[in-house]
DNA sequence: TTTAACTTTTGGGCAAACCTAATGATCATT
DNA sequence: AATGATCATTAGGTTTGCCCAAAAGTTAAA
């Protein structure tokens, strides 16, 4: 019962893991199709298809949510892409904001082997470079204590970078420009009530504003 | 007018191209079916599809042949094939009998700077661990001076093993088995008229019995 | 040179993923 | 509970790349 499974169902089963993440709701066909930049009709067709596969249960009302073994090949998918980001910026000089669409296409070759040698070549590493954990080979995912460095109340306190919420090329390349990186210290010196913007310190460097927003895609751990 | 090119095409392309090298006549339609393992009647229509994108020449009477634009790349495409198969015996410790079906996914990736990355963490081979010659950037290929051991017609030389002619699993499993391979020296101690068997000796281990069907597939250079 | 064997092409079809337009459900609000 | 607004689905179409069977063209051998 060799189930083949197409880039395209697998590119579905992994957004529908992402979106299973982020909102803890009801997933809808349209926030798939807007994910994924498809039409919705396409999408209702794809999820019963799925369905059938056994990879998602699905009906109208539920929406859409893996089974176990569609999350666990989302699940791989997501280790692979997030190895070879991690390949690319550590072995291959690339920046962190140019490596997301190259680990699109990569994500989707096929050989056991391969990701297991990639994966010591990199020294089983349990982040890639945005800081989000890498599921190891049994899909199980290393624990992170990251939480927004919006959600800190109070001024004073030192944190420390360990990820980013938002891996748009926009983002990551304002965090460039803000000379922020990953492992960073970020010290809080002010918090502006009205608009929840900050005052940082990055390291030892002149402090910075950044907007809630920015904040709000800062992922960090305490010291 | 940038032209698509789908992963289909560039194995049409890269067919071409090989059977161009191997054989010098026409390339007939049926050969290209046997090799992609499809119908004859699906190349009618692709090669079709590839002349009108200008890619090959083709006309019933004369066949299918890469005009510039398609040879440039179709050597795009062996040139990623021979990097990726490169780095996955010297990077990640694969043998070389294991490499061609993971390179035959990996060569679809489009990509410049991940070749250009990959070429430099390589050290700019020029071989890869077949010792088919890799193109450059520019599509330009390194010389070799290879021949078949099998051309060889007087005993007494010794010789060094620069490439094999045939990339099938069994093939090299068998070169594995008789423990040969690249860069390795090989002294002729014996042709046998009737068959062109022959008698070598490797490095300077105990002279074994090879046939001319495997002398056909060994490549070597002088000394 | 004519028949037999082989190769190429045509024509009709299929499956995977996508689309648009229109219809049917559901939800939120008055 | 009716009404818009939004979301999901259906129906009919497209493109890509494949198939088969039959027809047409080419080559080689009798």
């Amino acid at each position: 019962m060799e189930q083949a499974i197409s880039f395209t169902e697998e590119n579905y089963l992994k957004t529908i893991y992402s979106l299973s993440k982020q909102n803890k709701g009801k997933i809808a066909n349209l926030s798939i199709a807007e994910k994924l930049h498809i039409n919705p009709a396409t999408v209702t067709e794809m999820l019963k298809k799925l369905n059938e596969k056994n990879l998602i249960d699905y009906n109208r009302i539920d929406g859409a949510a893996l089974t176990s073994q569609g999350e666990s090949l989302a699940l791989k998918v997501i280790r692979k892409h997030r190895l070879w980001e991690t390949f690319l910026v550590n072995k291959l000089s690339f920046n962190w904001d140019e490596v997301h669409e190259i680990a699109e296409q990569l994500e989707h070759i096929q050989s056991d082997k391969l990701i297991r040698q990639l994966d010591k070549l990199l020294g089983f590493p349990k982040f890639d470079p945005h800081g989000d954990p890498i599921p190891d080979k049994n899909g199980q995912l290393p624990q992170s204590q990251a939480f927004p460095l919006v959600s800190v109340e109070e001024p004073g306190t030192t944190y420390k970078l360990i990820g980013v919420a938002n891996h748009t090329t926009a983002f990551l390349q304002y965090l460039d420009k803000i000379k922020i990186t990953i492992n960073d210290k970020i010290e809080i010196k002010e918090i502006h009530e009205f608009d929840h913007s900050m005052v940082i310190r990055i390291g030892n460097r002149t402090a910075v504003m950044i907007s809630s927003e920015v904040a709000k895609n800062l992922l960090v751990s305490a010291q």
